[in-house]
DNA sequence: TCAAACAGGACCACAGTGGTCCCATTTGGA
DNA sequence: TCCAAATGGGACCACTGTGGTCCTGTTTGA
């Protein structure tokens, strides 16, 4: 189903969080500001490093920092780095024959085209945005639309 | 994971042949035309019908015919009849507090929003368009993008 | 030297998916 | 009227992925 990952939803919260204030935060830090358990901060902060999103430093003094400047981050950016590549089929995952009717497949083209699409809308926002967004926006019931 | 799902890959290639020829198909005649295993395609026209895009005919001379014309049916609506709602969130979907941060969630109109431009992605591609298109289209190796 | 903090990975419960199978009901044609 | 064909509904199961928890090893600044 077309559905972001909770440690990708958590991993948004937490970088928006960082973006907002000092440079060096400990996971434990990070779990009290964001409410985050610390255990699932801990996780996330590793596939964000690997990903290139944060630096760690490790050490008695150390933690994580932003690798980029909040504005150079998007949500697809944080979601590849949590998740892996976005490919809303196996066939637009990189040369995999995986649903075994192929050659049959009419979406061939489609869904690569449609892949695009919904990674340029998720281009399309940055961390930047997010983190300069009021905390308490009042809810509009969300449609799923 | 932002996946759609086999199911739904099936759904459309089974649309899509239904769109290219005669009214009323049986479930066996739609299996040995696709590829799609009988049992799958029974039970994924079970929810198309359900969802409106098809209509079932029961009885001996039974079978499915499409609700609707191919130019009128949407990826999306595909998605929606075989998988429920595009929600990319549990709080985009309507009105339920899932992820326990929902208050301090900087992504709390965001994702409503990316939500919204998956959907219009979706939205903007038909099943005509998909079953015009030649089954053998060549491979550009996707890039998952 | 040592405590703080990250790195790496294993484990587990649960939810969802994909597939299979069975029984009940409907209905057109013989 | 009967019966075979076909759908309707649902249960079951194996597998996979997610979210969470926990442990050990390594690094490093004070």
């Amino acid at each position: 189903m077309i559905r972001i990952n909770r440690l990708t939803d958590y991993a948004v919260v937490v970088l928006a969080e960082m973006s907002r204030g000092s440079d060096v935060r400990t996971v434990s830090r990070i779990s009290a500001d964001t409410g985050v358990p610390l255990p699932t901060v801990a996780k996330l902060m590793k596939a964000l490093a690997h990903g290139g999103l944060v630096v760690s430093h490790r050490g008695a003094a150390g933690g994580y920092s932003l690798n980029r400047n909040a504005a150079a981050i998007s949500v697809a950016d944080i979601i590849e780095a949590v998740e892996g590549p976005i490919a809303i089929t196996a066939c637009v995952d990189d040369a995999d024959d995986q649903c075994g009717i192929e050659q049959l497949c009419p979406m061939h083209g489609h869904w690569s085209r449609i892949n695009q699409a919904i990674r340029r809308s998720l281009d399309g926002i940055s961390l930047a945005e997010i983190a300069a967004m009021p905390v308490f926006e009042p809810v509009a019931a969300g449609q799923p639309i």
